[in-house]
RNA sequence: CGGGGUGUAGCGCAGCCCGGUUAGCGCAUCUGCUUUGGGAGCAGAGGGUCGCAGGUUCGAAUCCUGCCACCCCGACCA
């Protein structure tokens, strides 16, 4: 045994890092908080960027890429924005080294620039700024954009992937000539990343709406996508910002509209990050390891050749390359593992632990018969296949990895969703069981906080549909008009 | 920032209380032979400023002082 996982029963939190580690995703760097993503890490995080992307673009949106620095002054200008992120930002002030006979290689004290820069933990003030200068008419909107970029805010805690110092994301940000045209795009861009989620990671998720106090700062509305882990914990996956006219005002950003009036830009701005990928491991994974759904796995096929004798060797592989041509030709993402020094148990368990969803082992005893063994990573179920129609059965399974693994994320959720009537119940049911509880609120910060403070449980989200219903909030006793849901959260 | 812990080979650790030959062990690495349908076996080899800086001592990984770093648990967050 080379290195162990940790079950999950034992230390959930210690399973996750192994996980990482074992499935070689990333590795810390070394500076604090901050992660190395490792290829097979990355590999993933390419598909996901792929699959987003073609969504961004369908709906209109282009990319575009913004420097990392921002002026410190820019921060300043949006009072709720600047309040929600000074703690946490990297400043540069000065702009080159120096050997100092005392204290060795120091920042030159003559280099100091004239105004810090912030290093971007989000772009708003400089795309609001940009688009100050880019915006006159109702002509110029609206304008749909996106970037691919890196961000940094300096957190007390990280963790990889779901919390690091400096994370990989996209940030969409666009202008519109009106109110109800801005929120239109929040919502659309909520059902992409629901819909990526969903279809993609085989992640459930619950769309719905922020609470004042988890509102993104700067926003009037914060949409969000959460998803519940195995160990009954929330994860906010993505958020949409419906950012009102803020931003505008904040940068005097107005256009001229068809009345000859001007007006403020309405805004939104939204993401998604690495942190996904922490989702995709906490959702699905086993004490075997990483189990990745078939559509965004970077291999979704290893095929292991099995061989004792030279002749073998020759045969075996001559067949695993044809497998390898007639799979990739279906558009299957297969890797022929012919290398030598490796035993075949030791690949079956690398693949194992990599969440490689499906894995083909060819020895000659299949290539006599005109078989191959098939393993499914989910379920651990072997079977014999023929090589006649092989892709065909492949691509299906492939679906039913897929499927299975949402349809089983999903029942996890349901079970773990209660609703209850009682203050009391809610705590035990969070002690005991976790998961999200449903319980009526009063709408005020006050009770929302109080119950924070008592269970350490926050409001993940006002769900958008299914809640509505008038009751009375079991801490406060006032009317409530929806339930909302209820989580320890990441 | 508060509480706890850890720094010794690439990784994981022992040794420290009670100072004393050449600082050990497991995994990994390299070489050779045998192996190959679920993490191979045997034999050999390489690899260390014991976190940093002072101090005590004939002698410090070990005792003392100071510093630094990282990890875990809380408050904050995509």
């Amino acid at each position: 045994m080379a290195e162990a996982i940790t079950p999950r029963a034992t230390d959930y939190s210690q399973w996750y890092l192994d996980v990482i580690k074992s499935a070689k995703l990333a590795d810390y760097s070394p500076v604090r908080g901050c992660m190395i993503i490792r290829p097979n890490g990355y590999a993933l995080w390419e598909n996901m960027q792929a699959a987003l992307d073609g969504m961004f673009k369908e709906t209109g949106h282009e990319n575009a890429y913004f420097p990392i620095f921002i002026p410190q002054s820019f921060l300043a200008k949006e009072a709720d924005h600047v309040e929600g992120f000074a703690k946490e930002c990297a400043v540069v002030t000065h702009s080159r080294l120096k050997v100092d006979d005392e204290h060795g290689l120091i920042a030159d004290p003559d280099s100091k620039l004239e105004e810090n820069l912030i290093v971007r933990p989000t772009s708003e003030t400089i795309i609001w700024d940009t688009y100050s200068r880019w915006i006159q008419s109702w002509r110029d909107l609206p304008i749909l954009m996106n970037q691919w970029a890196n961000v940094v805010r300096w957190e007390m805690r990280t963790r990889l992937f779901l919390r690091t110092m400096e994370f990989l994301w996209q940030e969409g940000h666009t202008a519109h000539a009106t109110e109800q045209e801005a929120v239109d795009e929040t919502l659309t861009i909520l059902d992409i990343y629901a819909k990526f989620a969903e279809e993609y990671m085989a992640v459930p998720v619950i769309k719905g709406v922020k609470t004042a106090s988890e509102r993104f700062a700067g926003a009037v509305e914060t949409y969000c996508i959460e998803a519940l882990m195995q160990d009954g914990k929330a994860l906010q996956a993505g958020t949409s910002h419906f950012l009102g006219q803020n931003f505008a005002k904040a940068f005097d950003c107005k256009f001229q509209n068809k009345d000859n009036e001007l007006e403020y830009v309405w805004a939104t701005s939204w993401g998604v990050s690495t942190r996904l990928i922490g989702a995709l491991i906490m959702i699905h994974s086993d004490d075997q390891g990483l189990i990745l759904p078939p559509r965004l796995a970077p291999k979704q096929v290893a095929l292991v050749p099995i061989y004792r004798k030279d002749e073998d060797m020759q045969v075996v592989l001559a067949a695993a390359a044809e497998i390898e041509k007639e799979l990739k030709a279906a558009g299957i993402r297969i890797f022929v593992d012919d290398r030598d020094g490796f035993r075949p148990g030791w690949k079956f368990n690398e693949y194992e632990v990599q969440g490689v969803p499906i894995r083909l082992a060819l020895g000659p005893r299949d290539v006599a018969n005109g078989t191959v063994e098939v393993a499914r990573r989910d379920t651990g179920e072997k079977q014999s296949m023929s090589r006649e129609g092989l892709a065909d059965s492949i691509a299906e399974l492939l679906e039913s990895v897929q499927q299975g693994l949402f349809d089983s994320a999903l029942a996890h959720r349901e079970e773990n969703t209660r609703s209850t009537d009682s203050y009391d119940e809610f705590k035990q049911i969070l002690d005991e069981k976790g998961g999200f509880v449903s319980m009526h609120w009063d709408g005020t910060a006050e009770t929302e906080l109080r119950i924070k403070e008592e269970t350490k449980a926050t409001i993940r989200c006002i769900p958008l549909e299914g809640y509505e219903e008038d009751g009375v909030d079991p801490v406060s006793g006032q009317p409530s008009k929806s339930r909302v849901l209820f989580a320890r959260a990441y």
